[in-house]
RNA sequence: GGCCCGGUGGUCAAGCGGUUAAGACACCGCCCUUUCACGGCGGUAACACGAGUUCGAUUCUCGUCCGGGUCACCA
């Protein structure tokens, strides 16, 4: 027996599979030329971040796109900072967005798809498996250091001033220990790491291709990093190669954080012989901070978390959609052209991906999401709110829900037409809305228009009373309003009005004005003569009498 | 500090050697209008800076500055 084989024996002694098996068990996917296999592989340590949702759009519309297959990968290797509903959180994140992978976890402890366990933590073996074949062939070796050993090591290396650090050359200290020494120490029941017996060279740089940012040219790795922890438990790097070799993945989209590291994972690919995936490295998405730019938060900003937008009520499409224009500009244009088309269907192109990281903007965001409501049915729109409003404002609920037909008939006014209204962005805007439908929520503020004052809006209110009825159809009821221009000194004709404004006291608009105001307490609403009819004439007459009455 | 990646209007961004430097959001104005909206039209506003290369640079090269990332038994 070799050492090599001795120590890999004396390593990993309950590991009887090799490599070949999981190539046998792993296939290379049956799929049709330019099929894209990606994967999203979020840490279960905290909700899902918007940024996490704008990479997995990347990763499910490439598949999509490319009639490949996209799965979701929990990565939960690191179980100090892992959550107890971390799974849950990232599913429930997905799920409120309608994304969905075609393999991968699906719940807690729930997965599909023939390439799994896609839990890191069941994947103890494969690790195991590769790392004692690298050991076998020399090309990874356990290394004792404690941790304030390597402390030690990173402040020598703080002393000459290295310009590489790391474990490597002289500062790995555990790199040539004797087979000898290397199985007293591990009889001995001391604590190891397996480390990579990296052959780079600092001289040396590697080169390679990033499918948004182009050629990328790096020194080589020179580090013997860490592959299995002192647990057996394999680091981010080590797993991310064997995963997404047996995984067959072939694009790896993820934070461009990971830039940095693709040397080291180039290093592994070849040493565990596998072949190097293209990585596709997105930018963060970024908040406005102070004049300067920031990536997102978890700890700072609230709507770093998808949580955020389901509970302030944005709708899922238009999340999505927004999130699609900031993924590719050209996003836009294809909604002009195919305005009822599935966003899933849109051809993403991830060569269109920005290079450097966009703010994210709450006004578009704001903008996307009344274009996608104004849209919708008002069945839809009572549909979500109902849904929406059932766990994040039940004193709403209960309102629309105890007469559903006059909450639709709210809804309905000024939609479904060629030019539809877009007051509304998200749920949550929706109790202030509909306020002044619901005597529960009404407050009545009568705020005039300083161009006129309580007498005279009296005189107006007034003399609307006396020709005010509920009978009416919409032209009646505007007729009616026009008719009481001219005997109150304002005139019918808007026109009229910009041409001469000293001849009149106001127009038309200017007496409705009064009338929305009486009515609603707003200045701005939908169809005023709609509103009334809901209203009935009761509540007008009173509400009106009301605010005569105040001045 | 070493190594990487970036820098076009306030924001997202087209453009990739010769353009009046698109479009969208926001903002402003006008028009339409039977109110409020919607919509239409128009406007303000940008190639970080300095050297090259070139007949010609937003586009290519170098440098400066400014952002960002990374240098863990975290991902």
């Amino acid at each position: 027996m070799t050492n090599n084989e001795a120590l890999a024996q004396l390593l990993f002694p309950h590991i009887t599979k090799t490599p070949q098996d999981y190539e046998a068990l792993y296939p290379p996917r049956n799929l049709p030329e330019g099929a894209r296999v990606t994967r999203f592989a979020p840490s279960p340590t905290g909700f899902l971040h918007i940024g996490g949702l704008f990479t997995a759009l990347s990763d499910v519309l490439t598949a999509k796109a490319s009639g490949g297959v996209a799965f979701l990968r929990i990565e939960d290797t690191d179980k100090k900072r892992e959550i107890a509903d971390g799974v849950t959180a990232i599913l429930d994140g997905f799920k409120a967005f309608g994304v969905s992978f075609d393999e991968g976890v699906t719940g807690f402890g729930t997965e599909s798809g023939a390439y799994g366990p896609y839990t890191q933590s069941k994947r103890a073996e494969v690790y195991q498996t590769i790392a004692k074949d690298l050991v076998l062939r020399g090309l990874a070796y356990p290394c004792f250091c404690s941790e304030d050993d390597l402390a030690a090591l990173r402040e020598q290396q703080e002393k000459d001033g290295a310009l590489i650090k790391g474990y490597f050359g002289k500062y790995a200290k555990c790199r040539d220990l004797s087979f000898e020494e290397q199985e007293r120490r591990v009889k001995a029941g001391e604590s190891w790491v397996l480390r990579l017996r990296s052959d780079g060279r600092e001289d040396k740089r590697i080169v390679f291709d990033d499918v948004i940012r182009g050629k990328i040219e790096m020194p080589e790795n020179i580090t013997d990093a860490v592959l299995l922890k002192a647990d057996g438990i394999p680091t981010y790097h080590f797993a991310h190669a064997v995963d997404d070799h047996f995984m067959r993945t072939t694009h790896v989209h993820r934070g461009d954080e990971w830039i940095a590291s693709v040397p080291l994972h180039i290093a592994l690919f070849k040493a565990c012989g596998f072949k190097v995936p293209k990585y596709v490295h997105v930018s963060p998405v970024m908040k406005e901070d102070n004049g300067g730019k920031r990536k997102l938060s978890k700890r700072k900003d609230p709507e770093a978390a998808v949580s955020y937008f389901v509970e302030s009520g944005y709708p899922a499409d238009g999340v999505i959609e927004y999130l699609l224009t900031l993924l590719n500009s050209n996003f836009e244009d294809w909604r002009k052209a195919n305005p009822t088309a599935d966003h899933w269907s849109f051809p993403f192109n991830v060569k269109k991906m920005s290079v450097s990281g966009c703010l994210f903007d709450l006004a578009k965001l704001s903008d996307v999401c009344k274009n996608t409501i104004s849209v919708m049915t008002a069945d839809e729109v009572l549909d979500s709110v109902l849904t929406w409003s059932e766990t994040y404002d039940k004193e709403l609920f209960a309102l629309l829900d105890a007469d559903r037909d006059y909450a639709r008939r709210i809804f309905s006014i000024d939609r479904g037409t060629a030019k539809p209204r877009k007051d509304l962005a998200k749920w949550d805007e929706v109790r202030d809305f509909v306020a002044y439908y619901y005597d529960a929520l009404y407050q009545p503020v009568f705020e005039a228009d300083e161009r006129f004052d309580a007498a005279e809006i009296k005189t107006v209110l007034t003399e609307y009373l006396k020709v005010y009825d509920p009978a009416d159809d919409k032209d009646q009821w505007f007729a009616r309003i026009k008719a009481l221009c001219e005997p109150l000194g304002y005139t019918p004709n808007v026109k009229e009005y910009k041409k001469q404004p000293d001849a009149f006291k106001g127009h038309v608009g200017d007496i409705s004005g009064m009338i929305r105001r009486a009515v609603t307490s707003r200045a701005n609403t939908p169809d005023l003569w709609a509103i009334m009819q809901l209203l009935g004439e009761a509540a007008v007459r009173e509400r009106i009498t009301n605010v005569i009455n105040s001045l």
